[in-house]
DNA sequence: CTGAAATAGGACTCCTAAGGTCGTATATCG
DNA sequence: CGATATACGACCTTAGGAGTCCTATTTCAG
């Protein structure tokens, strides 16, 4: 249904929230569980997951926690959800590295899906955890095609 | 895990499949499934929820078939999608008509995810049925973001 | 040196929704 | 009338998302 785990939701929390600190600022799971209402044992999960990945270094003990291990501004949105959710599949007809499905030859729609594929991709490389502030004013995050914006029925809005 | 459903998948191939014949050719849903190699109760189901949506109109008894409605020019991928698959929700602080989440107050992520959310749709709104073919010259169908693109890490590729 | 607080991680449960099947009704043509 | 279509509701199965539990192991504070 096109939509993101909340894994990976938790995780490009955490790392924002972690951004904040930066840098050499660190918080425990637990503080960042609790601020952003996020069940704990899952939410530690995720982080392990970061650690191993190079995106966090962790500190054990008391007064222990996560802390950056990347500057945020070179860590952007697509590496974190791959990281936590494997890879992006749109279509079981390929992955991130284009494998080809079984029956490659009688289908009519797979380079489209492709682009379509790597445009979401692209537009979720552009996206650096630093970039992430409500506040920032560089809002167009994205640019609009500019070829051929089929118009949307009218109608459809209201009940989709 | 942000991928498409099968049923979206067989709706764009059913509707790629349709526009070649287009105007006023017309195919059963046998003739489609068995060129695919799609499960034909199941396509049967997808087609008949496009006819009800009015991208196709349908043709009962022997000769029977579904034909486009619209012009293939004029039906884009993210109607499509919507239309089988419901609203497409990247996740559930916001549904496409940005409803918040309970815990509004305490999320840090919600603004860019929207964005992220909003490029998406722009991309798949941005594509037609008759954008769909494979030898479309005019393969740039999206552009790359103009600013902080996030240099990948080195190596990530390999593993995921 | 003991206990509290933290990360590390495997095993497990629960549940939704995707994916697919079945059966039946209805319309159309030969 | 029967073959071939669509129409549609009910049902089944399974994978994976979401979350819990339990048990290490490390580190600091008292």
């Amino acid at each position: 249904m096109l939509k993101l785990t909340k894994k990976a939701d938790y995780g490009l929390i955490a790392l924002k929230h972690l951004s904040l600190k930066a840098p050499e600022g660190s918080a425990s799971a637990k503080e960042i569980a609790e601020a952003y209402r996020i069940p704990l044992p899952l939410l530690a999960k995720v982080l392990q997951k970061l650690a191993r990945n190079g995106f966090l270094r962790s500190e054990h003990g008391t007064n222990g926690g996560y802390k950056l291990a990347r500057d945020p501004r070179q860590i952007n949105a697509l590496e974190v959800i791959r990281s936590i959710d494997g890879p992006i599949i749109l279509t079981s007809c390929f992955t991130d590295h284009g494998e080809p499905c079984d029956q490659t030859d009688h289908c009519n729609v797979r380079e489209p899906l492709r682009k379509i594929h790597e445009g979401i991709q692209d537009l979720l490389a552009s996206i650096t955890i630093a970039d992430m502030s409500e506040d920032n004013p560089d809002s167009r995050l994205y640019m609009i095609p500019t070829h051929s914006p089929a118009r949307p029925t009218q109608g459809f809005r209201g009940e989709l």
